[in-house]
DNA sequence: TTTTGTGGTTGACGTGGATCAACGGAGCAT
DNA sequence: ATGCTCCGTTGATCCACGTCAACCACAAAA
């Protein structure tokens, strides 16, 4: 029997009050007051084991999540089979923003490791963010920067070759690690290098070879997904490419 | 005299229920009821000239723009000088979202023709927002098919060859000349092969080769900026690219 | 009219990254 | 252990697109 430790439906439930990932998450600006309302929003959490979908291109868009633990990537299949990985998401950051416009889901999102998301139904927070002025500015921010994000990518995609994209994404992840307090300069991939490549826009060889060129060079020490970065000045000079001559 | 035309400030601003464009722009979906909150919102027009910015990166982030008549580019400068463009906006849609996330706008606003927008202060259109429900979702929606296109731009510039990017690209003006009333068959584009080129991730010339490879092939008919196109079905089956062989 | 400038086309050539292919190592089931 | 499978690395070759350069069309200025 489970008398001694009574388990509520609010223990079940994300406080996003408590949650070490109120600074990178959706609350984040937003008052002490303000992210208590929150709690009636967020669902519950799922569970997504690694390799699993926590939903399909063509589900019906119901609710977006933000991810407590683990970490996704997301893709479109193109008719002739070929696939592109859209976005890699970590930690607080939030999943399925794209089927608000059409009520569907437009790519598929795949966790890449056991993971774990909290639940967010769309039409609640669209309420709530209605009460809740900061909830609404916040829910515009996060769609906001989701738009500048893809923009970064296309500019990567439609102006860089393929070290300095390699480069980008290698500075970008570090940067995202050292927002939820892990290394800067050491951390574990969790997406294979075809995935990288096809975010990439490059084939999976060619982001090898990237790899050890930069490891020839003394810029990072690769060993499979474990990377370390040994000189992030180096990296960051790769991306502002040097113009042909001069 | 023009005493028999009285000239009232509301005349002067926009009447969103009575604007041609409804159907495309952010009231699309709303109740009549709701619309005609909407004029409170648009504040003024502005008239921008051919080549001239609407708005800078680095900008302080104040309002959105729905475009009322005209098109535009946006584009961002790499600290090398490369200029990537990183849409074509036509009337109805909106510019400025990505100013939203850390207010300040992150690229630039180019008119490619003399042209008008409608602009949205952006604390007014939070705040309509929380009280007109059809607003706040269909805002939300704009934002997200941004998101959306973005993705696909991505896919466009990730995994397609030069002649299925500008098939795509053809496809797509085609598309939103349509909607927008006119010819899907026969437009005009105001914008240069190289910022087509910067936009798809292509060279000039490889634009300029390929749209003479697709007159050649009778897909199109080009003429400077004029296009034609004379086999929409020959075009979309560019952009299925037949997998190598099989 | 000629001039000048901007944008577009086309050709010749070079190269970055794709493709094809072989192999090696890690993790997992047996 | 053994074998299997997935993933990553590396080499050899190819080709799509970039680069460089010449030229042309059109529009605005002189």
């Amino acid at each position: 029997m489970k008398a001694a430790v009574p388990i509520t439906i609010a223990s079940l439930k994300v406080a996003c009050a408590q949650c070490n990932l109120l600074e990178l998450c959706l609350p984040f600006g937003m008052s002490e007051n303000e992210i208590d309302r929150l709690d009636e929003l967020v669902g519950a959490r799922r569970k997504i084991k690694r390799q699993q979908h926590l939903y399909r291109a063509g589900d019906p868009f119901e609710a977006i999540y933000a991810i407590r633990a683990g970490s996704f990537k997301t893709d479109v299949l193109l008719e002739d089979g070929r696939e592109q990985v859209t976005g890699f998401q970590m930690t607080g950051e939030m999943l399925g923003l794209d089927g608000i416009s059409t009520e569907t889901h437009t790519c598929n999102a795949i966790a890449l490791e056991d993971s774990e998301v909290c639940v967010i139904a769309y039409d609640k927070l669209e309420e709530l963010a209605r009460a809740v002025d900061g909830l609404q500015h916040q829910f515009h921010k996060v769609m906001s920067r989701e738009i500048v994000r893809d923009h970064g990518v296309m500019t990567l995609l439609g102006s860089m070759r393929a070290e300095e994209r390699l480069a980008a994404f290698l500075l970008n992840m570090s940067q995202r690690f050292t927002a939820r307090g892990f290394s800067a300069a050491e951390f574990h991939l969790r997406m294979t290098r075809e995935e990288i490549g096809s975010y990439l826009g490059l084939k999976l060889e060619t982001v090898s070879r990237a790899f050890s060129k930069f490891q020839d060079e003394g810029l990072i020490a690769v060993q499979q997904k474990h990377i370390r970065i040994l000189d992030i000045a180096g990296l960051k000079k790769l991306i502002q490419h040097q113009p042909s001559r001069c």
